[in-house]
DNA sequence: GGTTGCATGTAAGATGTTACATGATTTA
DNA sequence: TAAATCATGTAACATCTTACATGCAACC
């Protein structure tokens, strides 16, 4: 299903475009929220063009490339998902998980891992902060999809920068 | 991976214990780093017996309990992938993904739908804190498995209800 | 005797990853 | 003309979810 949108959201606000696009679309700008292979982009946009959610063009271009635009029906689609209260909140993430098992370790080896870590979300902050500034440089007009994930993304790793941080601190003072 | 990891550190942390208690850890106290249900369970736990990640034992109970405990071989495995840096760290989160695709609903629409978000993740952070409360009454010794993690969950929905408050003002100020 | 909780499993289907396969157009 | 980029697709496999299926033990 959020593949399904992700796809439909990237068309509604970026235009018509084809699977290729929406691939590096992928990696680029939304990477953060979802991610998928164009191994699994073509397939899904097949069956929205059946569902009636976008609609298909050929176009010429590399091997024969096609383009797909959202419907009416599929806006809608985007909007009920959106306002839907009830998502799926399923978490599958291995830095908690990583969070949750590193006390196995003996604390002096558990803060190694911390400070590890909070060395890759710091650069992780910086590389967000810099296409941040590279990406509006002071439109201070509307906002651009993706701003407000990108300002998401970018508290976030500098949250868990900073937790662990502390966690190996605290580590620390127990070894 | 993540999968047998996961089981693989309940067992090392929490001692001996059969599928249907680590189903129901994962419904308890690992759910905000990682999930899964017993038809995905006992199969791996049965691949972990074959690798020699984990022994088991028949035991009573129920209608035929077994009870499985980690090997050092299976310790190994924690380890090396606790201090392992290059982690898949691919993301799929559907809040994230709605931070992504709400500025394509008019402002007015967006903000109520930041708002309530902001709602939800204000009831988790009360739902974890009370946990984390309940859970060390006055303890200052050492840090049981889960704490750090908890740790980061309170701060990780404190953070979202915080950014989408702010957004859900950002869009009003807009519209 | 019925419900709830303990306990284990399989099967079908959806979703996601890695690898294989093809071919046109542009650029060095 | 060789390499890179554009462009689309399939196949095999791994992972995850939902539904089906069974049976014991305790309590009411």
């Amino acid at each position: 299903m959020s593949l399904r949108i992700a796809l439909l959201g990237m068309l509604a606000a970026k235009g018509p475009a084809s699977g290729y696009e929406l691939a590096k679309l992928f990696d680029r700008s939304i990477n953060l929220a979802w991610q998928a292979k164009h191994s699994q982009i073509y397939p899904e946009l097949g069956k929205m063009v059946e569902s009636g959610a976008v609609t298909v063009e050929e176009a010429g271009g590399g091997r024969g490339r096609k383009v797909y635009t959202v419907t009416q029906a599929g806006r809608d689609e985007i909007k009920q998902w959106l306002t839907d209260g009830d998502l799926h909140r399923s978490v599958r993430n291995e830095i908690a998980l990583r969070a949750f098992l590193v006390p196995i370790l003996p604390p002096a080896e558990a803060a190694a891992v911390m400070r590890a870590e909070a060395e890759r979300q710091a650069a992780q902050v910086a590389e967000l902060t810099e296409l941040k500034a590279r990406d509006k440089p002071g439109t201070p007009t509307e906002p651009s999809f993706g701003t407000y994930a990108l300002d998401l993304g970018i508290r976030s790793a500098e949250l868990i920068r900073q937790w662990a941080t502390e966690t190996a601190d605290d580590l620390e003072r127990r070894s």
